[in-house]
DNA sequence: CTGCATCCTCAAGTGCACTTGAGGTCAAGG
DNA sequence: CCTTGACCTCAAGTGCACTTGAGGATGCAG
């Protein structure tokens, strides 16, 4: 079985072959065609379909996927290189995204442990009055340093 | 000064006006209204409005954000069970998440550990092909028990 | 050769979370 | 008096990631 239909890929996949089309009309995957205009797709699209959902759970839109994609050869075995690349912005984009959480999750905790239970005198729920001074918003959830306790 | 204009919310709150107009129309906030129609708010909204975002960030949709304020007294102090339960749910969320991103990134750890480099032999990559008997998808990213190795 | 699953295209629809725009009201300052 | 700015409503538009539907061709089984 050289290469697979759209279906064959939505099924070894998980992807809906809607999804599929959708994702080559983007340019994030490619396919060639049968005399009756049907896709034939080379078995590495698997590959890259994956990298998709991987990434979507990562966090990247499909425009930066496809930009990821574009610096991957699609014909051959990525490299160590590529993929070391590509690994280490990723991990920086979850790391940050763990970090946000863990602040979100303390600032749970705080509001519980602090006592306060107000949600009103605790720093954790009027970012805006405490953290004027750093501009309109929820700073402290959103990564900036704490002013001075 | 007693109740604030939806321009005060928008700038102690840093969400848009047209933002806060949206809220009140799904219900997740409320105003008073002035002889002119305007809206006016009680303090107590930037509370809401703190909370609505910090709800967004660790990942909860404006309907959901919705149920949980409608348990939350909006008039009293939300008090220690009120708060518990919420942070209770919350930070089991919370904790799915980062569980999440730490299994990808696990995922890329390994693949660049493993050797294999080609995303392709790699259990990471091919979740369709090496998991099919769990069903279609990429599972292993996405919370399910790995096959014995 | 008939029927059913699978495939095709293209346009439109969906859900979410908003934003933008048109058209209008109202209070205060110059 | 008139402009400016903040506010109002309601409808429509936006971006993302798809899905759905209409209308039609293809491919294989019996």
């Amino acid at each position: 079985m050289r290469s697979l239909t759209i279906g064959e890929v939505a099924e070894r996949s998980g992807v809906a072959t809607s999804a599929l089309r959708f994702y080559e009309d983007r340019g994030l995957i490619a396919s060639e065609r049968t005399a009756a205009g049907h896709r034939r797709y080379p078995r590495a699209v698997i590959r890259r379909v994956a990298f998709i959902v991987f990434a979507q759970r990562v966090g990247l839109a499909l425009g930066e996927i496809g930009e990821e994609l574009a610096r991957l050869p699609s014909d051959r075995v990525p490299e160590r290189a590529d993929w070391a690349r590509l690994s280490r912005s990723w991990r920086a984009r979850i790391d940050e995204r763990i970090a946000e959480l863990e602040r979100l999750r303390g600032g749970l905790t705080e509001c519980i442990g602090c006592g306060c239970l107000s949600l009103d005198r605790c720093r954790l729920a009027n970012p805006g009055d405490r953290a004027a001074g750093l501009g309109p918003g929820p700073r402290y959830w959103m990564g900036d340093a704490r002013p001075p306790a």
